[in-house]
DNA sequence: CGCGAGCTTGATGCCGATCAATGCATGTGG
DNA sequence: CCACATGCATTGATCGGCATCAAGCTCGCG
């Protein structure tokens, strides 16, 4: 967020972070209905959001991790359309929303990086959408591992080895498949080698092969 | 675009808006890796946005009738990630995202505008892929029916008649489904005696029919 | 007229869902 | 400390929805 500002810009960002909140695992930061007040900067953990229908259904759509900034979905109507919930003890930044705009008015960077959050987060999106509409369960768990293996490594983790924070489950739901499927295709994936996987911990073994297991299951 | 503000920045808004393009069936607006320099505008026409990877598999994220903004997916690198194709002969005004955002430096209801874009499209895009991931053809096919409809109610024109502007191959890359998937979709909707169709026009006949479908297909 | 794009409809097959059983931690109360 | 429950994961057997393959139709157009 702070990307690109001078040093009074960020003070006076700064000045108006006067919060952190934790969240404790399998609590909720915000909920469908909420008034939307804030973004939130994650600082440590990992946060699932949930998208809900008005008939019940719910699927997850996006995993967040420290660095990321959620909340952006609260704006379009004042209101919170999504839910936030984190999936270990975490820490937020609290951006409250009427500071951000105030200081937008004067930092032209600011705006900027408010708008290319909202942007890559669209981009992302779609990729995901495509992903969900034309792609196998295996190319889609797949990409789920090298997408997640991408973003540990931005962050300074090994993109090799780590731990999921999600169940079987909240993978599939991620994923538009079921649990069964999600566990099956790790044990297939570790049968041939791709990767070594003991309940949460993952490492891969073969990223290549992994990659062209998505270009090749076009089908 | 212009809502909520006065009379001064809806003048200087317009004056930034020197550029109204036409846009004829099947040409496209901005493609992939074209550099990001303004939002559009919709005032006449349909468009399509279609997502691309990277191995060649595309899918359709969106369909924008007049009054739709689209091309904010290219802020986030400065570079449109997707391409936009005019489904008929369309015309759009440009709005040079410097002029913009010069302009939202001072006059807030604008910039609350542009995030408020921003946001509702995240919202729709979450909605797609909770559609995507877990509900059924039949659910799929429905919701964007019934989505299209409220549409035309929302801009003056009919909610129960109106011609598709998509062939029944972009309708499936849109849902995730095969072409021959939705053509069967329809032919069984129109014996059932839910809609109508003829080619391209669709009649909504039983919409309450139709919602009761999204609900009891959760499968 | 012939051609191609778009649509419909039928037959068949496969991927992933569903149903079901088991295993294995972790936690909890007697 | 044990008995039992609960949450999560694995694995197998079976089923069904949608894809695939294929044929034929209609309509607009050069």
């Amino acid at each position: 967020m702070p990307a690109g500002l001078d040093r009074d810009a960020v003070e006076r960002l700064d000045a108006a972070i006067h919060l952190r909140l934790r969240v404790k695992r399998k609590d909720t930061l915000y909920r469908p209905g909420d008034r939307f007040t804030a973004l939130y900067a994650i600082r440590l953990g990992t946060f699932k959001t949930v998208a809900l229908a008005e008939d019940g259904l719910e699927q997850i759509t996006g995993y967040h991790l420290p660095g990321d900034v959620i909340g952006a979905d609260g704006f379009g109507d004042e209101r919170h359309t999504s839910q936030a919930v984190a999936l270990e003890d975490s820490e937020v930044c609290v951006l409250p929303y009427n500071q951000l705009d105030r200081l937008s008015a004067t930092v032209p960077e600011l705006r900027h990086n408010l708008f290319r959050l909202a942007s890559r987060d669209l981009c992302r999106d779609h990729a995901m959408m495509l992903t969900l509409g034309s792609r196998s369960a295996e190319a889609r768990l797949t990409l789920f591992l090298l997408d997640l293996a991408e973003r540990f490594r931005t962050r300074g983790y090994s993109a090799r080895e780590f731990v999921l924070r999600m169940t079987r489950e909240e993978i599939a739901s991620y994923l538009g498949l079921k649990l069964e499927t999600v566990s099956r295709l790790f044990s297939r994936f570790h049968r041939e080698g791709l990767i070594r996987v003991d309940g949460r911990e993952v490492r891969i073994l073969d990223r290549t092969a992994l990659e062209q297991l998505v270009d090749a299951a076009l089908h």
